[in-house]
DNA sequence: AATTATATTCGACAAGCCGTAGAATGTCAA
DNA sequence: TTGACATTCTACGGCTTGTCGAATATAATT
């Protein structure tokens, strides 16, 4: 259920696999110190918890997430929602495999959203309809 | 016009960026041998052969180039179409992200095409509604 | 205050990917 | 045989990511 943004074979990354965990981990509690985080994988996982602070540290530099001075400790939160990370990722590899094929990047987009989610599929015209109108209204 | 599939800040790549380069060649030319991908980029950048042959080699490995047995000549023509390419890495990409939030993703693909070319917005509707077609039939 | 427990920071290493290329080797014709 | 060109090997440097231990800072206890 927690959403992998590795792809299997080496073919394009978003974060690392452990990132990807911890940034789970935020988006399931909003908020955690870096011992909660490390409680929480060390459930599936034999990690030190040293390996969590310092891939939390690093998500933090790349503006992922944020660390804030809680009572006595540090806690660290997701900068962004998962829709919002979603869109801002989407956004940028989009862009670029536009710029390869439009054709084939929506023709793939479609592919994927009827495997992973049919009804999706309704939702994504009614939101073309409504960017549509959008345009229109702009110019 | 070459597409990178490379995102600027670092959150994403699918391809390095000489690797792209010398598929962009590829799918310009069809075909070509290590030479003339070398003259091709030299003329934009210094660059030697063998870095090039070296990339060749590394795309063939990872099966996005065919190395082929040309009339003495080793020559390398891509594996897939641009479509198909794509297609293929969005794909994967899409998946990913669709993990992370479906709505996030379709948000933004919208609006990165109504961005980058909104006459295609149409032509996605029209894919839509295709694929619902689809689905309708095949239960 | 002195000691113990916790939290946080630093610095490092290994592995893997990518750009880069020289050196070595192979191949074919003059 | 001697070149000229083609192909392969090996390797370095830089960057990312997973992984930590050691050192240091901070808080809690005795």
């Amino acid at each position: 259920m927690a959403g992998s943004v590795r792809s299997r074979e080496g073919s394009s990354k978003v974060l690392g696999s452990l990132e990807q965990e911890i940034l789970d981990v935020l988006w399931k509690r909003d908020e955690a110190t870096g011992k909660t985080v490390h409680a929480d994988i060390k459930t599936v996982r034999d990690i030190a918890i040293t390996t969590v602070l310092t891939v939390l540290e690093r998500l933090a530099k790349k503006g992922y997430i944020k660390k804030l001075k809680g009572e006595s400790v540090f806690v660290f939160r997701p900068a962004f929602s998962k829709e919002e990370f979603a869109r801002e990722v989407s956004n940028g590899v989009l862009r670029d495999i536009f710029e390869i094929s439009r054709a084939g990047a929506c023709a793939s987009f479609v592919d994927a959203l009827a495997e992973t989610d049919p009804l999706e599929l309704d939702k994504l015209s009614a939101l073309i309809e409504h960017k549509k109108k959008e345009l229109a209204k702009d110019r």
